[in-house]
DNA sequence: TTGCCCCGCTTGTTGGGACAAGTTGTATAG
DNA sequence: CTATACAACTTGTCCCAACAAGCGGGGCAA
């Protein structure tokens, strides 16, 4: 009838943890005073701190006590980013736009290869599976940390018409504008989002525990014909939100800030 | 140095699952089986299985063997839902819309009820925090499966000019197409999205079992001087993508459909 | 044929123990 | 004073055992 006692003892801590009595970065107390508090066994108490842990409310790591995490959210607001209608004052990278623009210092990892585009994306940009494109990839890191991960990929027939995006440097004022700057403009866009928990890759890349989801986000941008590239970007589901303005947003004071 | 033991339990059984060993729907072996398989103790056998469970691949519960997970995901185009300059030739609610027209049995359970705007609500539709209003909640479900949550809040000021949004009914043409034909019209939305995993009350509301995070979906609505609503949908995150479209999409053909 | 019960399977919960490995502060040696 | 080594903590991995609880099929009874 009454509650499994490991279950218990993540409800109290949950409860605890939200009444402010273990605020961000505080440590929990240790299994063994738990053991004591709560009269169960080792294994009992470690199943409850692993609950909490899969819930994302709490670090772990050997050696060091059980920490009440602690998050600083990045917005990205994804109908301005990249939006040629909005960034035309701007130069540079949208993206590092955004991060500076809060105050932070970013950091890239850059990589570009010629692969044979995946199923899904094949899908998207309406090529044959199994054709070959350009990966443009990027590791994008915040003060440091990991933040994101985004992979754009370009059909044949564009790389062919713009070798340039094949070429393994960044690009300065941001392919996209590149691209519109010589007559390929995208006008339409098309965003997917959706989230799960990350696969061991995903989870070593952006260096996160158990616990944490990630935020997918697929956007395919459009000619006035066909689709010109694809890009996947995988959040940190902790770190990021994604916002939309839609509409006429003249009562609504923006902010695109870290919160 | 090897990896745990545990985790070549998971690696072996996701990677035999990514290679379609076991496909959805499919029993993995009972725990006395890989024990034998992998000469390691239940506790072992389980910490590896608990893995793949927390990482959303693998149901479980008690009495039947674990199960691969198989997904059949609803997308809802967040740019045209409720958008009065889409829906204008559709009656009746959005929701209903998006359902019936992919062929699926869509159901509501209803609630109205009068409460303080919580906090972060009341920052979006610019309102003292600690105000009252009314919360309109709608349990959402398609073919009877828990599908999302929805809570809409209107302000004091906007239900002491229409009253009808705090009766306890359902509105047949939906409250937003309702409030623009008495000449309160949302002409601007702001949404936000973000994800993590679920709280306990809300993995028990959605019927969702660890490793399963939750999308949430903020949207407030703006007429031309201030904020007139804001609903907070929680999706199922396994079961629903969300997607935009933006500017000029008639390279695109949308598809809205079960996926 | 139909309905019920029981048995054997499954996973869930909880206890015990042992050793490995990482972190941190302290005390000691240089 | 600094640097090293140790000691005392922490969590991580792994084993064993026992009983509870849920599910499903086979057999028995009506």
């Amino acid at each position: 009838m009454s509650k499994p006692l490991y279950r218990q003892v993540a409800d109290a801590l949950r409860a605890e943890i939200a009444d402010g009595v273990f605020g961000p970065g505080d440590d929990l107390p240790s299994e063994r005073e738990l053991r004591e508090r709560f009269d169960a066994s080792r294994n009992t108490v470690r199943q409850g701190l692993q609950l909490l842990v899969s819930e994302g409310l709490v670090n772990s790591s050997q050696g060091r006590a059980y920490q009440v995490r602690s998050h600083e959210i990045f917005v990205l607001n994804a109908s301005k980013f990249e939006n040629l209608q909005f960034s035309q004052r701007e130069d540079g990278d949208s993206y590092d736009n955004e991060v500076l623009h809060a105050g932070r210092q970013p950091h890239q990892e850059f990589r570009v290869e010629m692969v044979k585009v995946p199923q899904d994306i094949a899908e998207r940009l309406k090529v044959a599976p199994g054709e070959q494109g350009v990966l443009r990839f990027c590791h994008r890191f915040v003060d440091d940390t990991p933040w994101s991960t985004q992979a754009t990929y370009y059909p044949k027939w564009l790389i062919d018409a713009h070798p340039r995006l094949a070429e393994p440097d960044d690009i300065e004022e941001g392919s996209t504008r590149y691209l519109a700057d010589r007559g390929l403009e995208q006008v339409g866009y098309h965003d997917e989002l959706m989230t799960r928990m990350p696969t061991p890759e995903e989870a070593r890349e952006l260096q996160i525990g158990p616990g944490v989801p990630v935020l997918i986000w697929i956007r395919t941008g459009f000619s006035t014909d066909k689709p010109v590239r694809c890009t996947r970007t995988t959040f940190r589901g902790d770190l990021n939100h994604i916002t939309y303005d839609l509409g006429d947003l003249r009562a609504h004071a923006t902010g695109g800030d870290l919160h």
